[in-house]
DNA sequence: TAGCCTACTGAACATGCGTTCAGCATCCGC
DNA sequence: GCGGATGCTGAACGCATGTTCAGTAGGCTA
């Protein structure tokens, strides 16, 4: 069983490639400890022995899927700039299944409390640092009266359908992470961000008022 | 040891309950896998035998712990909306520490795709619905094109500092969800939510036409 | 051909886990 | 005083886990 001849399917990739692949789908969908080596083993077609033998240890795996996965999220953020922008959103339209193992994945190293968990989130919130930043200097973005807690808003605000993804599925009618929910969310996210929630400035008033009677005290 | 009668500390209360208590903080700091239970009898100081006696297994027991945390959930929500506001907001502020243990189980909750994790998103949401739609109808905030969809990205919103604390605290200096850190937030919050990100409708009128000639295709 | 390295396996091992069980106190109704 | 719940324990059991190890097959170099 198990040639090294041809076969369909995910034969004609190495061997540790495929458990790499594996042990990031099998993690991202149910977590670190509920995956045991036997089932990445099992989905990835080798013998428990093996993932040992390639990555150490269940932990260096772990580092090792890590690792992939912010390389995989460096790519397709210098494609979603530069000049893949538009191939690269065509094909998350067209095959959205195709990267959700990434965003799960994504979710439990943001949430889980890893080294590389916080490493992401810092690297993604120094973009969305720099995009406000950018986008307040060429004015289609107003300014902040604290450009640094803004940013980390945005970032968290951006994450929360990352990791509750299930929840928002659930919400909006069961289904994938498809183009229709997307579709659906994008009108209210621009409103959100455009207009804001409050039809005037008398909470923003209220409480600018309150922080500086607050530091007028001290 | 042990004795029944008096001594300072937790042994006042029942020993279920300090044997839930302790579930709720260690499972909230380290997530249910990682939190064995001879961890939660130690913790509570008592025979892991007795956690079984108690609670039947290990997955009742969190289920208990669920429980509660619903019971607890619906009543701080009512004594921040009713008489006691202002006592529960201060006792917030006053020792943030003594809440931790609960946004953290509820962060758990939320992630970890249980049951329970989908009743208490779900009542949050309603709750987010009718806030929003009593301030629309009321005239504090505006009305939006897709109220069900913007109560969703509300709620996803509000909930991303519970659920990545830890980051929000990294990059706000460290230090605990205090009420520096709040008030930090408060302001930025504040803005974003008045006069949103976008300088003007470029963005949102540009999405309102592609969906509008999206429509007419159809 | 000989030697060696790499990829890979099946079987076993040690450990930590959730859970069980027999038994020990202590309290309460009779 | 007595019988039976009730609260609680220490020791053990069975199991799944991560990991090790001896060994096989196949390709590469000499």
């Amino acid at each position: 069983m198990r040639s090294a001849s041809a076969s369909p399917g995910p034969d004609d990739i190495t061997a540790t490639a495929r458990i790499r692949d594996a042990a990031v789908r099998l993690f991202g969908e149910r977590g670190y400890d509920r995956t045991s080596v036997r089932d990445i083993a099992t989905a990835a077609g080798v013998s428990p022995a093996l993932v040992i033998h390639h990555f150490g240890s269940k932990d260096g795996l772990r580092d090792e899927c890590d690792r992939w996965m912010l390389a995989q999220l460096s790519d397709k953020r210098a494609d979603a700039l530069g000049a893949q922008a538009g191939a690269t959103i065509q094909q998350w339209l067209a095959e959205p299944e195709q990267f959700r193992p990434l965003v799960d994945y994504l979710a439990m190293m943001l949430t889980d409390g890893g080294e590389h968990g916080r490493t992401v989130f810092d690297l993604l919130l120094a973009e969305t640092g720099a995009m406000l930043d950018a986008s307040v200097a060429d004015g289609t973005m107003r300014a902040s009266s604290d450009p640094e807690a803004r940013a980390l808003l945005v970032t968290l605000h951006g994450l929360a359908p990352v990791i509750l993804r299930g929840h928002l599925e659930r919400a909006l009618g069961g289904d994938i992470l498809s183009s229709a929910v997307l579709a659906r969310l994008t009108l209210p996210s621009l409103e959100l961000y455009t207009d804001g929630l409050y039809s005037d400035s008398t909470m923003l008033d209220a409480a600018r008022a309150a922080i500086d009677a607050q530091n007028e005290q001290l």
